[in-house]
DNA sequence: GTGGTCTAGACCACG
DNA sequence: GTGGTCTAGACCACA
């Protein structure tokens, strides 16, 4: 697998280690890391995106820890079979739930009526 | 202004300051608190949410320095008069889009679909 | 003596109180104050500022303290005798010294030439 | 960096951690501190100060917001680049302009001669 | 190693 | 009464 399925925002407030695990997280059980799959070496990660290879190694070992990831010898990190691979759409929008509830509250602080967000989102997730 | 009017989740990842000011930010774009209006004191806020006075009196410095709160000598902060009070729909919702980006790119890593998506947020915006 | 020989500026970080204070010592020692010189009333300076007579009442009080202005019952503070009141420029000249060097230090860090800063304060004194 | 390019004097009225700001405005604006170069550590600062080190973050975090520095996650902070960074002669003279206002008219309190004031300030410059 | 956050508490400045 | 500043120190997050 390609170090190109990550997307990494350097300058991002949120940590880049925890960019990593969460997107692992949502790729694996949506999928689209298939079970087994190889993942990208730390040092392809690091130079792809110009970040520190520690940083990148503390989110495999955080994913590892968590169960999403297998440490295979010889072969690197691959994708582990547990309960976490492939979920099923109920199980994947609890992962998004915290970030929707979220987006609800800031909006009604903002005062911003139901059907303007809802439009923005919709034409957001048709790209 | 009661103390109750901010919102502060201790656990949370995020700062408190900041979870302040970005709750100020919002709720003054969206004329919930009006310009001129005084804020709660630093004493009321800390001791109503059971946090640090000088974990308030920072949100409320950096707010002041944003533009969004003036000091009243001997009296307290108010909601500044400027360009950030009670702003139109629009350039609320502008506050929100970032949110929103991160809402639509998640949902795609975890593959569900628009609609799905679409009917839980509208969901949660109607409470 | 008008209310109007203050100048204030509310919004100024410099406390007004000083303000006040720092400003009669000028006056005074400019001889633009006359020993024996009636001070506007705590309520007219007060009044004409829109400013707490209670913060001019303190600024007079220090001024009592420390010199420049003495009680006098009936008639409210006056300039006091003493050697304070209309002092030779070398003596008010030392009033302005820590100003001037505060004003060298920071051209130096801004690396203006020497010429270009007394040329603008040339400039700003002719007026 | 050397912890020394910053002057701090601890018993001035104007707070510490605002002394830092401004002299990091100054010093950027006219390059000596060049756009990317790194500042000194924290820790290096308030103990070579002998000042709280939250002074110190206080200071760099205000400078952050404000787009002057830069963070470099684990690496500390950077001079950053953008408009702040080494202004022309004219851009510097604004920073100054306020204080020289000031000066006028302290100087015009004070009834002083121009050219008195304008002859020591060149003496000071001279340094 | 870097900076960030928070606390507890003292003391000050201002009105 | 208001907010501001600073300290000492703990603990965390990040690279």
């Amino acid at each position: 697998m390609d170090a190109s399925i990550l997307t990494i925002h350097p300058a991002s407030p949120e940590p880049i280690y925890r960019q990593i695990v969460d997107q692992l997280r949502r790729l694996i059980a949506a999928g689209q890391l298939a079970v087994g799959e190889r993942l990208p070496s730390v040092r392809d990660v690091a130079g792809f995106h110009a970040i520190n290879p520690m940083t990148v190694s503390r989110a495999y070992g955080l994913a590892e820890s968590e169960g999403l990831l297998e440490r295979q010898r010889g072969k690197g990190m691959v994708v582990a079979s547990g309960p976490t691979g492939s979920q099923s759409a109920r199980e994947r929008m609890q992962l998004l739930e915290p970030h929707l509830k979220e987006t609800a509250r800031q909006a009604q602080e903002l005062e911003l009526p139901a059907d303007t967000v809802l439009r923005r989102l919709k034409h957001l997730l048709g790209n």
